[in-house]
DNA sequence: ATCATAGTCGTCTGCCTGACGATAAACACT
DNA sequence: AGTGTTTATCGTCAGGCAGACGACTATGAT
């Protein structure tokens, strides 16, 4: 029996991206700024189409290069940290979610040190770090007085969904470690966890515990004071991905 | 500016079903026979084509009520179990997974407890329930002699993914109820747990550790001998549905 | 009556965590 | 040079939880 075309209903298929790094103590996300109809100025996830011939975490990949000059971390390369952590987050499709017609927007969630300055097109005004409760809150003022209007489309949605995997993700698994530089300290990396949970942690259990946990952390011998205080051991990421048993994120 | 089609290519968006259940021992999926080519004659899991006016979830729950029978679960009625669990597990888009055009597949998982005799369009003999290890073997020969043939599409891959997201759900979530009929023991409980994870647990620690989490089960007040011995208490799922602490599923 | 089966309650020990005291090694002052 | 501040790191102690496992209970089967 030949295919027929017309037995379903044609989609446009997108990824959008869901970039979470840590400055100034702060959980951030990307934002672009929307030059088009609808939500003309608004501020939006960075995202595009699929094409044709790509599969959609190569999209994912190529709108991140695109956006922030990112290379995706390559896992065949364990030790060399080359890169962002991307996978995929959810998929959304909502027939009212686009209203000019039916899109399917692939998700995707990536994790970067604190590193690049955005880019979207070369043009800085276009795209902005923007911490995440900031970019989430609905109505009010942001922190310049401006009034803050809510993200477009849905994603305000998916940028929540996005921060609830890295938060719950960072729990069970060493991936807090894709926020750091290649090599980093212990306090630098629990900067990341309070950051990310939006929580204080007690140094000297967090120190016993990251350190106690086998292939969490690699001592790389050398020792910074980039953070002020006492000369702090650097270390890089163990190849361990899971943690058994999990960094507990604290009640309340 | 008005939007141009020829901006973006044209997909096709499908639903495609791992519906697992718990019977005799063993975790379970559902499979269906393909009628028509390609991969004709070869098992693959359920699924279709989301509509035009159709949200994805209501597109696997569509499919899943037209292979099956069952509802899904309202969470606005959590005291009623009126249905199976469903939820979103990931989207498939390889440019090749279909070799008749450009598909992507939004998969979903689904729990549903041991009683309805599955119906693919009335005709038994073209759905079943198959232990989930049987479907994924590659190769070799299955439990009746016939020699197993590798599941049609990428299903293995999304099989797999779907039975490793359940083997985790239940370690932290209260899911693994969804397994179960509206009322159950301990007992019963605990064999969905050593079904899907595949290994033995303590009767004596599991009771201590099901009972003592409060929110996770309510006593119904009545008892059963429906599994032979001294007769168990009955209980529901309570409100609960994140486990702290969650069940450790056993090293090794 | 005896056995087999399942369920339920306890005990003990070791590990992990949270709370927190104490010390160490840098820098910024004065 | 000394003093204070900051951050890192080591130690101690008590409570909670999990794994191992003994003991007892209440059914049905033989």
């Amino acid at each position: 029996m030949p295919y027929d075309p017309s037995a379903f209903p044609p989609f446009a298929v997108t990824v959008d991206l869901v970039v979470l790094t840590v400055r100034r103590h702060a959980l951030c996300a990307l934002a672009v700024r929307r030059g088009e109809a609808p939500f003309q100025g608004r501020w939006a996830l960075p995202g595009g189409f699929v094409r044709a011939d790509e599969d959609l975490a190569q999209a994912a990949a190529r709108e991140l290069a695109e956006e922030t000059g990112l290379r995706v971390h390559d896992p065949a390369v364990p030790a060399q940290d080359n890169g962002a952590h991307l996978e995929q987050l959810a998929t959304y499709g909502d027939p009212e979610r686009d209203p000019r017609m039916r899109v399917v927007s692939v998700a995707h969630l990536a994790l970067a040190p604190d590193l690049p300055a955005p880019r979207a097109g070369g043009d800085a005004s276009n795209a902005r770090w923007a911490p995440v409760e900031e970019l989430l809150q609905q109505g009010g003022y942001g922190r310049d007085g401006e009034p803050v209007a809510p993200l477009a489309f849905d994603h305000a949605q998916i940028l929540s969904d996005g921060v609830e995997r890295a938060r719950s993700k960072i729990e069970y698994s060493s991936l807090a470690t894709a926020f750091c530089p290649p090599e980093f300290t212990v306090g630098e990396l629990r900067r990341v966890y309070e950051a990310v949970w939006g929580v204080a942690l007690d140094p000297r259990n967090f120190h016993r515990k990251v350190t106690g946990t086998p292939g969490f952390l690699v001592p790389t011998g050398g020792t910074t004071t980039r953070q002020g205080g006492r000369p702090a051991q650097l270390f890089r990421a163990g190849g361990a991905t899971l943690l058994n048993p999990p960094m507990l994120r604290p009640e309340v």
